[in-house]
DNA sequence: ATCCTATATGCGAATAACTTGCAAGTACTT
DNA sequence: AAGTACTTGCAAGTTATTCGCATATAGGAT
């Protein structure tokens, strides 16, 4: 948000192969500022119209995916949701209301064993080249409502 | 396919509450002989029309998801995909080949102690009831082609 | 600072998956 | 055999996502 991050992420896109465009560092930002996955419907909501095409902004996720800027989070058959990857903590996984949607991040699994494990017992495959794990349940907000 | 499985098949609908009608016991009968799940255009490819109008494939599935019948897969961001459920053994994951689709069943992973485990860790959340936990990776034959 | 050009965008229309309303059909009870 | 509640087909609608193409612009070259 501050001068020094927006040029960082300016320079980010850029080494990404990317022209550093208003849409993009606005869709960038708003990932950014989420710490979790957000939805296409959320997102063109924040976005669309002003800062955004709708067309543009699908257009740009899957390039920023291509680019491994982002990755897609299979929370919702619905809809395609995607996070930004923070190259500190990259792999891990979340737990989601079915409720009201609220995403808790859970700790990595112990993906290499894993999927070597997944692979051993997989004639006919040649590797295993990533996986997603995703935990529902009730938030303690939506328990309390429903109760 | 025999006589006795397509009767026991048919008291098996009426046993969940369902009238056994021509086209649910076409689409149970399809998701049975899948052995694994099957993708909504697939099934209305085999389906649609005759046997089944298109609204009443997604109204069945609903109904049979409910039912406990099926359970959903997630296994493609762009549709829906289900597998009856063989309650021989339930739980289960796959490995799907990210090329040409192909699904291979894995052994169950240790859902109580994982989903515990996920909870004690979530400090918001009530309970932990379901997840999904799927495995990408290439199979041979597209190992081979793609060489 | 201006120009150039590949890259991005906006707009409109097109798909594709899925849903809904309603009138008509039929499985199953009596 | 008849009645009713459950099912279905059809048509239209909604929502997510994509595509073609003409225009705009970011960023390097001048």
């Amino acid at each position: 948000m501050a001068k020094t991050r927006t040029l960082s992420l300016k320079e980010e896109l850029r080494a990404a192969g990317f022209r550093a465009t208003p849409g993009r560092l606005a869709l960038a930002q708003l990932l950014m500022d989420a710490h979790g996955p957000l939805g296409t419907p959320t997102m063109a909501e924040k976005l669309v119209p002003g800062i955004f095409d709708l067309a543009t902004l699908y257009r740009t996720l899957k390039s920023f995916e291509e680019a491994k800027l982002v990755r897609m989070v299979p929370i919702d058959q619905r809809f395609a949701s995607y996070e930004w990857i923070e190259d500190e903590h990259g792999h891990h996984h979340h737990l989601v209301c079915q409720f009201c949607g609220l995403i808790e991040e859970i700790p990595p699994c112990d993906l290499e064993t894993l999927e070597k494990k997944v692979l051993a017992g997989a004639p006919r495959f040649a590797s295993v080249t990533s996986h997603s794990l995703e935990f529902f349940g009730t938030c303690l907000k939506c328990r309390k409502r429903s109760k």
